[in-house]
DNA sequence: GTTTGAATCAAACGAACGTTTGAAACCGAG
DNA sequence: CTCGGTTTCAAACGTTCGTTTGATTCAAAC
């Protein structure tokens, strides 16, 4: 047959093949809404192939986050390690330490650049979907860079209590992952006005907006005055 | 009987019934993880019932949310007014557009008090969970508060353009749709530090960080300098 | 008392789910 | 070629899902 695609060409292994295909398909529907006959045949792969490789589709599911997640984090930390290193005894700047922690997710967008992007759309929902099992996933994978990251505000805003760094670092992950899931729908909603599909054009729009919202009088300040 | 519960005293419809068990439901474990069988049991109704009150699930669904959100939607949009009715020419204050948008829907945190909020979660859930049919009810409830709203923001905030308008109009939903979901985890996540029981201390943390980052420099500014 | 329409009920429907099984197919090592 | 371990496969498991059905209950209208 002359259309067979090169068969020379190795394709990737089936477990590979799955991982993508869930990234994906996961990403697209949801977790729950997607059957793991869904991913078996998008991967071309027999349905027990998921219970052979991964033993259930929850090992499934954290795999995937892991496969992607592991080396966002690292460069997070190696940003922020250098962020830290290069500013001495100073603070380190604060729109750096919200690129260090907000880039190496959103740039995720690009690795495909045709199409739309997957992984951050998963991690999105991972983000939001938990209170099943997602949510040891996700503190067990992101404890220690959130520890970081809180340290290092803190450093750079030492006006602000614990407690606003915590409130503020969280209402930060919650805008990167509400944009991460609906990257998609944004330009529907607002009518056209956001293009979504650049990364970089997300991240000049959301740094100052975070760095700002970070930088706000504490409220104790206000109370005193 | 003795124990038989005041035979009296009414209790709520079988149709309420279903919504009110529903909405904690959905709220708790998201919607496709939610199946008919645990509403109806928890409403303590034949599981034929939500098929001839609602007709579907999806339906189901779609009721909830508007029982809630069309009151809400209303005080927003009477809040909205009644800031531009008071400031006659001059813009409405930002923070009391931001007040007026994101208070009427945390306070139904403080309906039920010696309860987690049922309602601003679900609210979370179905604001994050679209993509299936969701998306389409959440545009159908919300496009025209949204609209007001930018219109209001772009008045007080001239400087941006409507992209930026926009974008920051999403970041602001995407932090409120993330907290409400996780107000349970909150506390978990941050070691303490976030106590979301109280809406109004939610609401003291989110509308600076919020002001704040609308208030940061336009884009178009900061390659002027 | 009879009728009528709304409401509830137990029971079942077919489909889809995650998971398991046991046998076939594959493939380098002996 | 034969063997042993890894990988793939078709088929079925038991469960649960959303939905439907047809009989039954009930309260008001006549």
């Amino acid at each position: 047959m002359p259309d067979t695609p090169l068969p020379t060409e190795e394709r990737p292994d089936t477990r590979e093949r799955l991982l993508d295909a869930a990234e994906q398909l996961f990403a697209e529907r949801g977790v729950t809404a997607t059957s793991l006959r869904a991913v078996t045949k998008a991967a071309d792969a027999n349905l027990a192939a998921v219970h052979y490789h991964f033993g259930s589709k929850e090992e499934l599911l954290s795999a995937v986050v892991a496969r992607r997640v592991r080396p966002i984090n690292e460069e997070r930390l190696r940003l922020l390690d250098r962020l830290q290193a290069g500013s001495g005894d100073r603070a380190a700047d604060l729109d750096e330490i919200l690129s260090a922690l907000l880039l190496p997710m959103i740039r995720e967008t690009g690795r495909n650049p045709e199409r739309v992007p997957t992984f951050t759309r998963l991690m999105g929902r991972v983000l939001t979907d938990m209170g099943t099992g997602t949510h040891a996933l996700v503190v067990h994978h992101f404890a220690e860079v959130l520890q970081r990251f809180a340290a290092a505000l803190s450093r750079a805003l030492p006006h602000l209590t614990p407690e606003e760094i915590a409130w503020r670092l969280h209402f930060c992950i919650g805008t990167m992952a509400f944009t991460l899931v609906h990257s998609p729908h944004l330009a529907e909603m607002s009518r056209g006005l956001c293009r979504s599909h650049d990364a970089d054009r997300v991240m000049e729009q959301m740094i100052p907006f975070l760095a700002a919202g970070f930088q706000a009088p504490s409220s104790i300040d206000e109370e005193a005055s």
